[in-house]
RNA sequence: GGGCGGUUAGCUCAGCCGGGAGAGCGCCACGUUCGCAACGUGGAAGUCGGGGGUUCGAAUCCCCUACCGUCCA
């Protein structure tokens, strides 16, 4: 049975016993930054299980995309290693909410591997939880299974829980003999043991309690299901493999691997390992970057880089000297690209990505291998043949140099590596990063209050009436205050409101909320602003003016018009911009972040360089354009699958429920959103580009102004270059600067001049004046108004003419004293200007110093520098004859 | 979020203990050549990421900030 008949006989043979079929979510949890990446299959339930939300059925059954990598649950540093372990995998499951329990989950397990599957019973074991004699008895009488094959074992295998504390219970798993000549081969080996012959296949949960903060386990009212079953290792099992890697999902990748580096899988065991590194690691890379992710430097962006940069490493150690990852794309998409269409839909993207990540890798690895030469060298002029774990630590830790690579070339030039010392400072950066987690979990309770009305379990539900009325009438469901369900909230106080309906948008995808007034005869509130907190609240941040507000008070919401309508004009035009942007850099330009408010919008997008003014143009012209020809905007609720269908962009950090919103302008745009829009692009009048940037690596960021916002910044532009013009008195002012500023560069080189050179009187003067010692003529000079640059310049002037001599020239600029002196070359070896400066300058109140040729100093103390400069000459004759 | 490193000419980078901003490649001109590559000579080009401080004097030392890189979470 190849892997896809196994999927689909999965998922068929659930869907024929009453289970809907559920699609995967995506692999980047968006709207949960606790989770790196979706690592089970019933992380997308989540929250059916914790009964935070009501699901549509009760039974399900899904093949999710899963990936451990990161996090608490890593596998990464397996990888390769073991022929068992992934980055990524497939995750077949079947799923009960509160329907079925333990019976039925063993019934359908046991049907499927027998009469679908056709697996062997006399090779099948379970393990169950050693207390739980419940499910032990059902294997006994549902599938014969006798007592020895049914083996017990303690919580650390066999009892499952979300967290520390929520929903828990125990777990059973089905398992198979793989024979005596797989894994440890010790006699006594069995289930349980660590090795590869008792190779667990499916994982049962029953989830049957809930565990409190005290560790005590009360029953749930609706025990559940969850089950988890790798289609690596089933597809592995039933194609007759011992490895995951020998199967139809990675067999065409590791031949690719093969040809690229030339080197045949199995004929050298550490070949092999790299080979399997590249292929799990480039399903992994190939998946992800498909979701929209960028490789980074921080959270999952992080973990993704990570992942990259192995398998090239590991390329690299196959003797693949050139970036090579993006080749091997296509074997994924090939094998996967028919159930996972993002993956041929981003096929471009993925390998540019990729491109960009292993030649900056290789960069990377450049440098440090620059600076592990240097300690290399100092290493051996000590004399010692070990490298000091520490120095290596650093190389890793600040340039990112993988520490086998550094052992590798180490060990080229007969030294070793302190690893321990590695370690320990491995364990030091780790602690120090530690410290700061307990503000990250105060600043999550802010959120908790809220929870108190989700679990008090209100049936409320805010109808929300905002798209077609910004004027209602309403009921007052719930009034709180910081979140706390309170009786009334009096004159000048502030709280949360909660009606059955509303014309107020709640801040949701990117739109902030709406203000305005809730108004009855003796009531005036102020609405300051609006959140939606779930699917079925819509909460308004309220201050009251005037009055009492009571549950149950009959009142009239208004919203405020103008600032609604401008808000508007950005969401239009928001589309516009991402449709624009793709037509004008690509299809890989990807939405992941958008701030509408109605002074202006805020769009942030996957792309890789900074925009060059022409594509900023171009866009605007674009959106322009658009807003000229007056396009219709439409929205229509429809079916999620036809809306994908009908090519409707939709945005991965949303999630969507089973009918979706879609806005439609013209025939231009199509996306999937909950926001409120112009009836047409003409209402937007004006759309102009503010600034362009960068967020972070491989997101770039705009903000745009529209309608008269934008009218009005372009006015004050007009103002500002009016200013301008007037003021240089030209209709072109840029002519008029670019003469400006010759002429200033010309003027500052004359004055320059003037100052240093060109009194040649002054010069011919202090020559003439010259002091004599010893044949050495001495000259000095006093010009004020020159700057050390400046005092420079002028010595050199004097050192043309005299040859050969000791020049002290000196200036009092900004009310400080400075003083240059040079030693012409031929004295050099008998003066030190150096010496000559400390002297003055310290004789000055000041300090100074340099080299044997020239050197400079200076002095606060005017005072004393005026006194200095009249005996400089015996200063400078102390100096050289002492 | 916590460390560490970087930011100097169009590009790649050097610049130690604070004391005249440099190299290689590229560019321009001229020379050499039948012509090209190569070579020779000359030249242009730098707010030393930004801001503050210490100092007589900061690319260099200290603090802040932005961006890039990298490790840890």
């Amino acid at each position: 049975m190849n892997s896809s008949e196994i999927r689909s006989t999965f998922l068929k043979y659930f869907e024929s016993k009453g289970h809907k079929a559920v699609p995967s979510s995506p692999l980047i949890p968006w709207n949960d930054p606790t989770l790196l990446f979706v690592n089970a299959g019933m992380v997308q339930f989540k929250k059916i299980f914790l009964v935070e939300e009501k699901s549509p059925f009760d039974r399900a059954v899904s093949c999710q995309k899963c990936m451990r990598a990161g996090g608490k649950h890593s596998d990464l540093e397996n990888v390769g290693h073991t022929a068992r372990h992934h980055t990524f995998f497939e995750m077949l499951g079947n799923f009960s909410f509160g329907d079925y329990f333990k019976k039925e989950a063993i019934l359908f397990s046991w049907e499927l591997f027998i009469d679908f599957f056709k697996l062997p019973d006399e090779k099948i074991y379970v393990s169950v939880y050693e207390e739980d004699d419940e499910t032990a008895k059902l294997w006994s009488e549902l599938a014969g299974l006798p007592d020895k094959k049914i083996v017990r074992l303690g919580a650390k295998d066999n009892f499952w829980q979300m967290g520390d504390t929520g929903p828990c219970g125990p777990c059973s798993e089905i398992i198979i003999d793989q024979g005596r000549h797989i894994g440890c081969k010790r006699p006594g080996c069995f289930v349980g043991c660590e090795c590869d012959r008792f190779l667990e296949l499916w994982n049962l949960v029953f989830m049957q309690f809930n565990k409190d903060e005290s560790g005590t386990l009360t029953p749930l009212p609706k025990p559940s299901i969850d089950t988890g079953m790798g289609l690596e290792r089933i597809s592995a099992v039933l194609q007759g493999k011992t490895s995951n890697y020998d199967s139809d999902l990675f067999e065409p990748i590791i031949q690719d691997i093969s040809s690229l580096s030339g080197i045949v899988y199995g004929s050298s065991k550490d070949a092999d390992v790299s080979i399997r590194v590249i292929a799990d690691h480039i399903r992994a890379s190939v998946f992800i970057l498909s979701e929209g992710l960028v490789p980074s430097n921080e959270g999952r962006g992080y973990v993704l880089r990570r992942i990259i940069r192995r398998a090239s490493r590991h390329a690299r150690l196959l003797n693949i000297n050139e970036p090579c990852l993006y080749k091997l794309t296509d074997s994924v998409i090939n094998i996967m690209g028919d159930i996972y269409p993002e993956l041929k839909k981003e096929r471009e993207r993925t390998q540019k990505l990729l491109r960009i990540e292993e030649e900056s890798f290789t960069r990377t690895i450049e440098s440090g291998l620059n600076i592990l030469d240097d300690i290399i060298s100092r290493v051996k002029k000590v004399g010692i043949r070990v490298i000091p774990g520490e120095e290596i630590f650093k190389l890793y830790d600040t340039y990112g140099f993988p520490l086998d690579f550094a052992r590798d070339i180490a060990m080229d030039s007969g030294l070793s590596i302190d690893e321990e010392a590695f370690q320990k400072e491995m364990e030091l950066q780790r602690q120090r990063s530690k410290g700061e987690e307990a503000e990250v979990k105060a600043w999550a309770d802010i959120k908790l209050p809220m929870f108190e009305i989700e679990a008090e379990g209100y049936s409320v539900k805010t109808e929300f009436l905002g798209y077609d009325f910004l004027e209602t009438n309403a009921v007052i469901e719930v009034v709180l205050e910081k979140g706390r369900l309170v009786d009334e909230l009096k004159e000048g106080e502030e709280g949360e409101l909660i009606l059955n309906k509303t014309p107020f948008y709640g801040e949701a995808g990117g739109q902030i909320g709406d203000t305005g007034t809730i108004n009855s005869e003796n009531l005036s509130v102020s609405v300051i602003d609006t959140k939606r907190v779930n699917h079925n609240f819509i909460v308004h941040h309220v201050k009251v003016m005037k009055g009492i507000v009571t549950k149950g008070a009959e009142v009239t919401c208004s919203v405020d018009t103008q600032r609604r309508k401008a808000t508007m004009k950005n969401h239009t035009s928001t589309h516009l911009l991402h449709k624009a942007l793709r037509i004008t850099l690509g299809e890989h330009v990807k939405q992941s972040g958008s701030v509408v408010s109605p002074d202006k919008l805020r769009f942030d997008f996957t792309h890789f360089d900074a925009m060059t003014d022409g594509e900023i143009k171009k866009t605007e012209d674009i959106i322009n354009e658009k807003i000229l020809e007056n396009l219709p905007v439409k929205t229509e609720i429809m079916n999620i699958d036809e809306a994908i269908k009908t090519g409707a962009t939709a945005l991965f950090d949303e999630k969507y429920g089973e009918d979706v919103r879609v806005v439609t302008v013209g025939d231009f745009s199509k996306e999937l959103c909950g926001g409120t829009h112009c009836k047409s692009t003409g209402e937007i009048g004006l759309f102009v580009v503010l600034s362009e940037g960068s967020v972070a690596s491989g997101i770039r960021r705009i903000e745009a102004i529209t309608a008269k916002t934008a009218f009005d910044y372009l006015r004050q532009k007009q103002a500002e270059l009016d200013g301008i013009k007037s003021l240089l008195k030209t209709e072109n002012p840029l002519d008029r600067i670019e003469k400006l500023i010759n002429e200033i560069k010309f003027l500052e080189k004359e004055s320059q001049k003037l100052k240093t050179g060109t009194s040649k009187d002054m010069i011919a003067d202090a020559l003439k004046n010259a002091y004599e010692i010893d044949g050495v003529k001495i000259v000095k000079m006093r010009q004020d108004g020159l700057d050390h640059n400046e005092l420079r310049l002028l010595a050199d002037n004097i050192r043309d003419r005299l040859k050969s001599g000791i020049i002290v020239v000196t200036s009092v600029n900004n009310s400080q004293g400075a003083i240059v002196c040079m030693v012409t070359k031929d004295l050099k070896d008998k003066y030190n200007a150096g010496e000559i400066v400390k002297n003055i300058s310290k004789i000055a109140g000041g300090r100074g110093g340099g080299k044997p040729e020239m050197a400079q100093g200076g002095t606060k103390d005017i005072e004393k520098f005026n006194i200095v400069f009249e005996s400089l000459f015996d200063i400078v004759k102390k100096t050289v004859t002492s």
